[in-house]
Formats: C-alpha cells, sequence, structure tokens
DNA sequence: GAACGGGGTCGAAACGATTCGAGTCGAACC
DNA sequence: GGTTCGACTCGAATCGTTTCGACCCCGTTC
C-alpha cells in the first residue's frame, strides 16, 4: 500500500478549521478531495468508488471508505453532482391554490399519490409548486429558482400558462393533464366532455328537465356564484368548462354554479343556491363536477328533507369511495391513482429522451344509487 | 458602444448546433457566457445584471438583457447558481407512509398548507420525501440524493430515524414535531401525554370507567388490533405512545387498540373491535387519538344504535372541522396552520444562522357534544 | 494640480463533483 | 522473452454560476 502523497492542501485533511467562531453552525464540510487526499488516492479514483461507475480495485475502495468515514464524509454533495450530471433527481408538479385546499379533494391526492410512487421508480423526488389563484409571479419565482428535470401539472389550472414559456425556455419538459393547452406540453386527457355529456343523457332519460350543474372553479378567484352558460366557453380552466360543456351540449338550459373550491363546504353552498327556490322551479337533478362537490349536495338534500333519488338525483365524477358517504354515488369513474401512475410514466418517458405524445385516459359512467326517474309533479 | 469582442467559442453564440440528429429533445442551451458575449461584456457583469446585486449602468444592463432575449437565455441556471451559493431554496419533507394516507388525515395537510406558506417567504419550496413503512432504504437514497437546505419532520414518525445522521453529517439543519428524538433535532412539541390525560380525565370525572382508546400508528406497518399497555411505553413512534401513556395514567384499564393510519376506516375497524362484545364489557367511553379516529367510531355507534354521548362518549385529538360530521366532537384542539407555520418559522431561523431551540406548542380541550356521564346501566 | 472617492467593469478563483482519454502495471499467451 | 490484454488509476477538462479584489476613469475637493 503506497504512503498516501501529500499534495496541495493536504493538511486540510487533518486540521480541520473547527467552526470559527464568526460563523454559528456551518462549520466547513469536508469534500470528496479531502477524502481522496486522506485515502492517498485521486479525485477521479474517488469519485468512483461513491458512484460506483468504473473498476475499483477492493482495496482502494476500502481505503477510501474507511477514510470518508474518518473526516464524517457523508457522500458527494448532490448539488455539484447534478450540476455535472445535468440531472436533479426532482420533478416538480405545479399545484393550483394553497395545498390545503387543492389536496383536501381526495381525488387530487390520489393523482399525487399515484404519480409519487411511479417517479420513485425513476428515482425521482417530489417538488411541490404552488401557485396562488391569480398571482403567477411567485410560482415564476419558484421555478426560475427551482433546479427541477420535469415539471408535471397533474391538477386542473388555467388554459394559457406562462410557466410554459419559462420552462420550454429552460428545455425542462412538461407533461400535463388537461392544462395548460399547448403544442409543447403533452397531455394526459380525458374525455371530460363526453363523459360529462353521457351523465346528462343518462339524466334527460329518465325525464328530467330542469337539471343544475355545480362546476369545479371555472377561472382563479371566482366567488361561488351563477356562471351564465354563455360564459362557460370563455373559462380559464379548461378542465372544469369542458365538463359543463358536455352537459350543457345535452341540456343546454341547465342551470350552472360554479364553486370556488373542491370540497364539501363549496358543494353545499352551490346546492343551496339551486335548491333555495320555489319547489316549481327546483331542479330535479344536480349534476357536479367532483365527489366531494357531490356530497356537499347530498347533505343539502338531507337538510331540505329532499330524498336521494326519489326528490332529488345527483351525479358526481372522479368516483371517490367516501368512508363518511353511506349512498353509491352514480358518477364518472377515474382512477386517480393509475391517472398519477400514467403521468409519471409519462416523464420517465421524457427523462429518458423519448418523445411523449398526447394519450388518453378512460373513464366509466358508474350507476349508483343517487339518480332516479324525477317527481311525478 | 463597443463592438462584441470575439473571444473563445464566441461563435457558439450565433451558430447554433440545432439539434444534432442523435440527441432527441435536449438541443444545447446557451449560457450565461453566450449572453455576455453576444451582449460585449464580461460573465461577472452579466451575472451582476441578472442578480442584480451590483452596480451596472442602465446601458449595459439593457444590452444583456437584450442579448438573452436574442437567444432566449431563460436565467441563470438554477443548480450551477445553487451550487455557488450553497443554497437551494428547497426544504425536505419527510412524510411517513404514501403521500394519500399520510394527506388524507386533514390535520397533516394543514400542518403542511401552513408549512408551505411560511417557507414561502423565504422563499423555499417544498420537496416531499415519503418512507415507505418500515424501509429507510428509498428514503435515505432520496436524502443522500437531494439538494435540500433544511429538512422537516412535520408528521407523526420513528422516534431512532438513521436520516438524522446522515443529515447531520452533511450539516443540513433539521426541525421535527416529536419525532425524532436527537439532540441534534430541535421540536416543536405538543405536550401530548398531559393533553391526552387531560382529556381521561374529563372522562374518568364523568364516572367512566370502561375506556376504550384508539391510537394512531405506535410503529410502522402495524395491523389494526388490541396492544397491551406494557407495548405502549415501547413503542417506535413517540407522538401516538406519548397520547396513550397519558390516557393510561388516569385510566390504567383502558384497553388499547392502535390503528394501521389515521383515517375513517381505520377508525371504524378499531371502534368494532372495542364495541363488538357484550354490553357489560363493552367500553363507555372512547378515546381517540385523532379526530377522524373518531369519526369512524361515531360512524360505528350509529350503525350499533349507540347514542352519543348518552350510550357512548367519544373524543377526538387535533379539533379539526369536518363538514361531514354534523356533531361537535369533544377534542383537543390544535391549529394545524399555525403549527406548520411555527415549523416554518423554526426553518427560517436555522436557515439564517440563528440556533433554534425546542419550543413547546398550545394545545387545548374543547368541550363538545360527544361527552357525557355514562349510561346508567 | 494632486489626492481622493466612487461608479462601473473585469479576470480569476471558487463551488464540488463526474467523466473521458491516456497511462501504468502485472499476468497470460505464444 | 516480447506482446497483448485487462484491470486499475490518474490528470485534466467541464458543468454554469457567483463573488472577491483589482482596475480604470472621471468628477470633487482642498
Amino acid at each position: 500500500m503506497p504512503a498516501p502523497r501529500q499534495t496541495r492542501k493536504a493538511a486540510s485533511a487533518t486540521s480541520r478549521p473547527a467552526a470559527s467562531a464568526g460563523q454559528p453552525g456551518r462549520a466547513k464540510r469536508p469534500t470528496l478531495r479531502d477524502v481522496a487526499e486522506l485515502a492517498g488516492v485521486s479525485l477521479s479514483t474517488a469519485s468512483l468508488v461513491f458512484s460506483g461507475r468504473g473498476p475499483v480495485s477492493d482495496a482502494t475502495a476500502a481505503r477510501v471508505r474507511a477514510a470518508a468515514q474518518e473526516l464524517a464524509y457523508a457522500g458527494p454533495n448532490p448539488l455539484a453532482s447534478s450540476l455535472r450530471q445535468g440531472r436533479t433527481g426532482t420533478v416538480g408538479v405545479v399545484v393550483e391554490g394553497r395545498l390545503g385546499d387543492a389536496f383536501g379533494d381526495p381525488f387530487a391526492l390520489t393523482v399525487l399519490d399515484g404519480l409519487a410512487r411511479e417517479l420513485d421508480a425513476i428515482p425521482a423526488a417530489l417538488l411541490l409548486l404552488p401557485r396562488e389563484p391569480g398571482d403567477d409571479s411567485r410560482l415564476l419565482a419558484q421555478l426560475g429558482a427551482a433546479a427541477v428535470d420535469a415539471v408535471v401539472f397533474a391538477l386542473c389550472g388555467p388554459r394559457d400558462d406562462p410557466a410554459v414559456d419559462l420552462l420550454a425556455g429552460r428545455g425542462i419538459p412538461m407533461i400535463a393533464a388537461g392544462a395548460p393547452v399547448d403544442p409543447r406540453v403533452p397531455q394526459l386527457l380525458v374525455a371530460e366532455r363526453a363523459a360529462s355529456a353521457e351523465v346528462a343523457r343518462l339524466l334527460v332519460g329518465l325525464g328530467h328537465t330542469r337539471i343544475g350543474h355545480i362546476t369545479l372553479p371555472l377561472a382563479p378567484r371566482v366567488p361561488t356564484g351563477p356562471v351564465a352558460p354563455a360564459q362557460v366557453a370563455l373559462a380559464s380552466y379548461p378542465d372544469g368548462a369542458a365538463r359543463a360543456l358536455g352537459v350543457l351540449d345535452v341540456a343546454p338550459d341547465a342551470r350552472v354554479v360554479q364553486t370556488t373550491i373542491a370540497d364539501v363546504a363549496s358543494g353545499e353552498q352551490a346546492a343551496r343556491l339551486l335548491l333555495g327556490v320555489p319547489a316549481h322551479e327546483r331542479p330535479t337533478a344536480i349534476i357536479a363536477q367532483s365527489d366531494v362537490l357531490a356530497a356537499g349536495v347530498l347533505r343539502v338534500a338531507a337538510d331540505l328533507g329532499l330524498r336521494v333519488p326519489e326528490d332529488l338525483s345527483v351525479t358526481g365524477f372522479d368516483g371517490l369511495d367516501l368512508p363518511w358517504v353511506d349512498v353509491r354515488l352514480t358518477t364518472v369513474v377515474q382512477d386517480g391513482q393509475a391517472r398519477g401512475r400514467a403521468l409519471g410514466a409519462m416523464v420517465a418517458a421524457a427523462l429518458s429522451g423519448a418523445s411523449v405524445r398526447t394519450t388518453h385516459f378512460p373513464t366509466h359512467l358508474r350507476l349508483g344509487e343517487t339518480t332516479g326517474p324525477p317527481p311525478t309533479r
């Protein structure tokens, strides 16, 4: 075993400055160079030991590891490593609105879970990038400063997003589920409009003529309240817009109420707006754009003494299994887990250099116990 | 205006290789050097323009910006910038278990939301680091590869965590809420045991003698089922253990059942174990370690025809406002938002070099409609 | 008119790794 | 015994910034 050669600043390996009084906590950390010098090998060999990428004799590797141990070297600095390799092992997820609001919807959580699971195989970790509704500045700043390999727009968001320009300029691949709409962003699409139309057709077929529709937010910072059908097509969030258009395709006279966020409370609020009218004007069916909204409708119906489905039919979207909802909701089932995983797979493909194409994701109508013919008069 | 000097590889600024056929997507991006050369200034001056940190004449700045525009330069590479500055603008959050499970509990989500909100001011983004229960390897790999400025253990986790050694070795500050327990990790603590004991005291004071207790998981990968009181003290998750010990301090005979995850379904399952016994053995009060678990208990009680609180008292923990629970639960209120923000503030302090001390976070018992004297046999 | 000060700019040294091509050395083969 | 072949190791270039100290030039001040 050759004696470790003393080269430049070899001393630094042995005598550490021991956290100078000025700096509170941050002592100087050993680097790979320190380790290499203590082990008496070159920087490159030491690197090989940690990355396991090249042939290194067992003896050398052991010496390097011993040196690392002695210096309390915790492994290569991820930042330096990433810079060199051009990979960070981090994928950004843009989240619309406060985290609590966005993931208060169990469906969104399911998607995130599936996505995380799939990215785990790359492997990559998830960086949360929340966007304050109506204020892009913080998100753009984050995107400019964050080192990510790719960005996923997993949840409903605006059709036009300035983040796309920024990311495209950086050459960072993007994957979306519905929004933003841009040729540079491959999508995992759900036939929102068709699925929604199918629900409306079901109800119309049952004989309903007065139909209410509760949408997800159609734009940032909207209040919960009625929306004119003409405005729907202009909505900034394509996801909710498409579902609403599907309903209007089949039931052009549907009364549309949009919500601020997708949660039970908003669903209740919207339901009260639709149902709090004289009985002869009251909708006999309410199509909600999400199961949590539908859950709110069910609660209001119970509160108003309306039986479901005898007095009121209710439908949802997503096919959640909410343990605290006792009826089986008629809804459009989409597997959130699988959707998240599919998004993750698209990310993986993009990162491996493959060109990713827009794909479709299946849904199906599930008949539950919350739909039936309208009350006879 | 001086003509741009032609220095080494100045040509690369004008003639771009245009995505060679071999590499699918990744064209070579312009760097700050390209911009500087095109603008006819030094690299350092160009850097100054983007960081805004030094004095640069308006004319020069404009020229640099124009050059950037022309080359479609999207701003300094975050990776290189971070490496140089030693800061990434990213804070890791260790999440126990699948994302869907962990944040299925609205309380956890609230904490995360508060944390994100506070970190936003640093500014820093949140990197999700899930740990598969009972399998640290993936987490450790992620931690080794992820570039984070700090790590937060915001949710219940194991008392002893190998991640602490790794992070301490890297000099990355850690902040925790209960676990892991380690002198290198300052904590934001809740007086779990005392709060829990207070609940138990309330029930004992009301006259209850047969008390059931439903705990959060006490260790990774546990099945939902009964736990011997002696095992509680040995539990790997200090959070749930402390709450259980608080109950046992006051009601040593309490029957303890632990759950797999904190959700309504697990609460139901545990409640059935406790309540599915002959009436004279059946607990007259159930103390749940979380409001979602208590919600499960309420559902089972309703299913079994037990009136709350006449036949069964039920308590929770967290003080959630669950829109789909109609009674006002007796519970220990802790403001999750505020707790998250407090954690964020501790992170901010740690990053600014201050030494952070373990702190206590307040809770208070809220009397609701779900507790009363036991049935008079 | 010399000394001084300050705005503006620049060169060069980090930051901490990875990777490529080249070099060394011993063993195996003819 | 010379050659070839691997296995192992090394030096140097590179990733794309930020930042420190020096420098230059011009306007002030005494």
